[in-house]
Formats: C-alpha cells, sequence, structure tokens
DNA sequence: CGCAATTTTGACCTGTTTCAAGCCAGGTGG
DNA sequence: CCACCTGGCTTGAAACAGGTCAAAATTGCG
C-alpha cells in the first residue's frame, strides 16, 4: 500500500537541486515554508494516478523509477514516458483536463505530491519556478518528437539498440548499469513485443556485443550497436 | 522563394484570438507596440527552419498548414506535429538547444516571425503570455503522448482510421472537409508506407465508408471506422 | 529444494513493406 | 484540340519483419 511519509520541506530536500525548485535562492525558500507536500511511498506496480482521473496534484520523483502508460481499451499498452529522480509529473491539471496517462512505479519510490493550486501559487511568485517549468517541458517535447521518431521510422532492432545506447549514456557507454526495465516493459515501451526484445538481447550477446547480469547490463561493442541504431546526427 | 511582407502589429492581427496573445488586454497591446515581428511567406516545401539549426526564433502560423519533421540520417522520416493557423513553433532556442526538428509548410503560408530574445521579455512581464504558452506546451505534450501510443501500440489501419476521425472532427464528421496531405505525407505521420495508406483508403471507398473528391473527404459511416479505430477511452 | 515468474527458443503465420506495373488527372506544347 | 508527359495514386505479387502460440530453460525466492 501507499503510505505518506509526512510533509515535505524544500529547505531540507536531498534532491531539491535536481528539481524544479532548484534556482530558487535560499531566501524564497525560506519564505514559502508552509508549502509542505505530502511525501509519499508507492510499491512497484501500485498506481500513483490513472488516465482519466481529475488531476489536482503533480508529483516530483524523489527516489525510484515511474512508467507513464497510456492504455487502449482492447488492453493494449505505451509506455510513453520514463520518470527518474528529480523530474516532475502530472501537469494535465495546469489546463484543466484528467490525466492523460497513468503513473506506475517500476520499483518501490517515493515521491514529493503537489497541489496544483498551491504549485500554480509558487510558479507566480517566483520566476524561477516558472521558468525551470518552462524548461522541462520544452525538453519533454523534444524528448517526445525523438520518441515520435523512434517509434515511426526505426524498425525493431534499431529502436532496441538506440534505446540501450541512451540508457547507457550515464556510465560512458563502457560500465556497468542497473536496467530496472523487465523484458515486457522494454517491449512496452518501444513498441514491440517481449519475443522480439529477447530475441535480440540474446543475439547481441552471442556476438558479444553487450553482457547482462542481476538485473545490470554492459555495452562492450558500442561501434556495432551504434550502427545497427541509426543514430540520429 | 521565402519574403517578408512586413511588420507585424498585434492590435491588428487577425488570428490573434487564436495566439498565445489572445488574452492580453487592450491596454497591453498599446503598451507592447514596439514588439513588431516579421510577417514571412513561405511557398509549400520551403523549409521554414531546419532540424539542427541555431534557434533565435518562434514563429507563429497566420495561414497555412506546416508540418514538423524529424529525419534520421539514412533519409527516413517522421513528421511529429503538423501546426495549424493560431499556433506557435520553434521554441527549442528557450532551452538553448537547435531545433529538434525542421518546419515545412504543406502549403502557401504566412508566419509572424517572434525573435525568441523579445518573446521572452515579453513573456516576464505579461502573465497572460506567460500562462497561454505554458497550455500550449502541456497540450502539446499531452498530443505527443496519444501519438505514441497511435505509433507504438497500433496497426496501420487503425492508426489510419483514427488520423481521419480526429482530422474530420471540426466538421462534425458528417461533411466535407479539405485533406491537404498527400497519401505520402499521411504515410510519414502514421509511420506507414504510402501503398498501406492507399490500401486501406481504397478499401474503405469500396465499402462506402468514406469518399474522396479534389483534395476533400467526406466520413460516410463513422460506426464502422471507430471501431476500427480502437478509439481511446 | 521446489515453485512461480521471467526469459529464451522454435515453428509458424500474418501484416506491412518492397518492388514493379499500370492508371488517372492536370498541364504543356505542337 | 489532342497527344504527350508528369506526378500522384492504385494495384498486384513476392519477400520479410515481427507477431503469435507453445514449449523449454533459466532465474529468483521462500
Amino acid at each position: 500500500m501507499s503510505s505518506i511519509k509526512g510533509k515535505g520541506h524544500c529547505r531540507s530536500c536531498a534532491i531539491r537541486q535536481m528539481s524544479i525548485f532548484a534556482q530558487l535562492p535560499e531566501a524564497a525558500l525560506v519564505e514559502i515554508q508552509h508549502f509542505q507536500p505530502s511525501i509519499i511511498h508507492f510499491s512497484a506496480n501500485e498506481t500513483v494516478y490513472h488516465q482519466g482521473e481529475a488531476a489536482s496534484c503533480a508529483y516530483t520523483l524523489r527516489q525510484g523509477l515511474v512508467r507513464l502508460v497510456k492504455t487502449l481499451p482492447n488492453g493494449r499498452t505505451q509506455i510513453v514516458r520514463l520518470i527518474r529522480a528529480g523530474d516532475s509529473f502530472g501537469f494535465d491539471g495546469f489546463i484543466g483536463e484528467p490525466y492523460n496517462h497513468s503513473a506506475i512505479p517500476l520499483c518501490e519510490i517515493e515521491v514529493c505530491r503537489l497541489p496544483l493550486a498551491e504549485l500554480l501559487a509558487l510558479k507566480r511568485q517566483h520566476p524561477e519556478i516558472e521558468n525551470a517549468m518552462m524548461k522541462r517541458w520544452i525538453q519533454h517535447l523534444r524528448e517526445a518528437e525523438d520518441m515520435m521518431l523512434e517509434l515511426g521510422a526505426k524498425k525493431a532492432s534499431e529502436r532496441l539498440a538506440s534505446f540501450l545506447i541512451r540508457w547507457c549514456e550515464p556510465v560512458g557507454l563502457n560500465g556497468w548499469i542497473e536496467l530496472p526495465l523487465s523484458r515486457s516493459e522494454i517491449g512496452e515501451l518501444l513498441g514491440l513485443t517481449i519475443e522480439t526484445v529477447s530475441r535480440f538481447i540474446s543475439d547481441w550477446k552471442r556476438q558479444g556485443w553487450i553482457e547482462e547480469r542481476q538485473g545490470r547490463i554492459h555495452l562492450l561493442d558500442t561501434k556495432q550497436l551504434q550502427a545497427l541504431a541509426c543514430v540520429d546526427d
């Protein structure tokens, strides 16, 4: 079950530097002490909010990984974005619309729940917040465009190679990194079946281009993957 | 060739009501008279800006239709958004990034070119502009998510039916409406080949579900199309 | 150890692309 | 005014990528 762990305080927040409140000056942090969003824990697959629900809060992810998923009436699904610590999501209420997707944790997570009304007021008063939110929306729009290119113009192996390269970027392309997505979740993200994902990964392991141990992955031959991936620009 | 037609004046702009300046009070319009963006004409397929170019201006479309296209190094392309009159595009410069896509007119167009530096200043001074831009970004993000679902989770016929229904919505689903996209442009948008698009459209014409004359289209049996489309919610 | 869940693999099938003609409408020039 | 050309659209046949279904292998876990 989800559990409220108490109230958050921006002043002492460990991940504030990664959030939309990063640029707020110390003075402002004192000033907005009345703003105490709830800190909430969710376990894996325990939905934070459902597609279609009225959107009265946005969320900032403090720990873990969340997938934003859209579902078709016939049950087919598509992951439209992965959320990492520091990222915020669920702003549909700002335009008076219900949530456009469901938010489902990939593992145990901790979020900071931000009532939109209060957030709106803060945003008005502090241009730094305003600005940070704007930048993130534009960035997300760019990422969404990139993803549409992946889904619309690339083949299975190209999408998968490109995904692995992007995923491993933080470790410079030659270290081990956690891959907390199951085969079927990778499939949901890339518009492929679990079998297709598994086949290519197995094949590339046999080729010696990647290796995997206990949910961690390591790219050995990025040249080959890069070539497969149809990398843009 | 593109041609500059002069300077725009928000006060007398015919499409201001549809733009991000819609909510500005009359008083503000007088106040910002120094803001005179260029009005520019482009002919069909004459690129407004290229993917990768430094982004120093955003644009508001005054007339016509624009496609935002991403291109892979191997030449494959994907239309990531269609822009209609009143819509703005090309804000990548706000986060210091080059354009993430190319903007190419589908027909003769007229745009209002907004220098980002000036727009940023206006946005700071006038919360109405700020707010209107925010709403549009959120809306575009939602539409992008919808499109990812289309591309990732739907079959060819489902994508096409769903596209036609959305396109014809403005005329209440039983009038004639302009369809200024060629088969190959529809394909680029939906991640399909021109042949696949043509086959389904021809088939549905034979079934008597749609008709088409001189670039205009008319849905006769929306029930059937709706069923095909896997309509969400 | 033994069970359940996930992943892998194989065989087969289907939807979509690819390649190749043919068609049709609109525009041009003889 | 008509033959011709051009570009977009349609249609068919064959190839192929990826999906589906089913079974086996592996992994994680109590």
